[in-house]
DNA sequence: ATAGTAATGGTAACGCATTATCAGTAGGGG
DNA sequence: CCCCTACTGATAATGCGTTACCATTACTAT
């Protein structure tokens, strides 16, 4: 049966209290604060499991590895910071596009990104004296960027 | 200098003749039938090239590898068709959406991608007799997905 | 407590898009 | 027509996100 391990509860918590789609990556980092000895391993591990259970669900983005989020928020889109390249929700959605498609082409659903400056990247000097946001990776000038590959 | 040579031109071509973003492997398959011994290193190598002269330009969609397009096409977005993968152009956009975006955020661009059937895919069956969409990747119940990776 | 076993963590292995390598080919200036 | 060298094609190598493996750990039913 399926036990509840110190793990899987940092990995939960660490998505929730982000409130706001995380990487693998991030994902560790931010449930190392809570669980210091975990691996990338477990990490992945569950993120299948919690995304297979239908807690999470997974958020794609141009360029983009993919992203984890908790479900329940219904159909809305996301926010890509150009400084810090955390992704945030966007409550909000331009609405129906069915008519933008080419004549004979059917419209089922859309993802919508929205590119630019997140709230702690807007201003970047006088917020790095709260260390919080620095941490989290902003006013990291990544030149890295991601990609993908297959399961 | 230089050169041109009819690999080059033959991937220019089946670029702007496709008339919608393509994979380097579509590339690949379009420019084989004027250069039927071209190979994806040289279909890589032009690619970059194009690009970096300004003639491509790169097209980034959720949980995509990168497309390549014509430049000139300002500002537009894209859809995807989710039977035969491809992805067209779409000349239109839900316009300002700078109020989406959170308290403190700020919005410069965005990116909206279309889901749907495409023209060759909302009645499949009458379709087989025009080969030329079934060749073209349509009708395919590709199970295999893409991924990025980094340069 | 104890046993049984799911879960973990470190790391090797994998899958796959992309790039490097290199011997052979072919534009194009002279 | 010739030579120089940019370009090509085949394939090995790379980079990196993700998964497999396996010895060890630690939940939880009893």
């Amino acid at each position: 049966m399926e036990r509840n391990t110190r793990q899987r509860s940092a990995i939960r918590d660490a998505i929730a209290l982000a409130d706001r789609p995380l990487l693998p990556q991030e994902v560790l980092e931010a449930a190392q604060h809570e669980v210091p000895g975990l691996g990338i391993a477990t990490v992945y591990r569950n993120l299948k499991v919690l995304v297979e259970e239908g807690e999470l669900q997974v958020v794609n983005l141009p360029g983009e590895n993919p992203h984890f989020e908790l479900v329940g928020h219904q159909h809305h889109h996301h926010f890509q910071c150009r400084q810090c390249q955390r992704v945030f929700d966007v409550h909000a959605c331009p609405g129906d596009l069915r008519r933008m498609a080419p004549q004979g082409f059917t419209v089922e659903d859309h993802d919508l990104t929205l590119y630019g400056r997140c709230k702690d990247c807007v201003a970047p000097e006088d917020k790095c004296t709260t260390s919080e946001a620095c941490d989290l990776g902003n006013h990291k000038h990544t030149t890295a960027h991601t990609r993908r590959h297959r399961s």
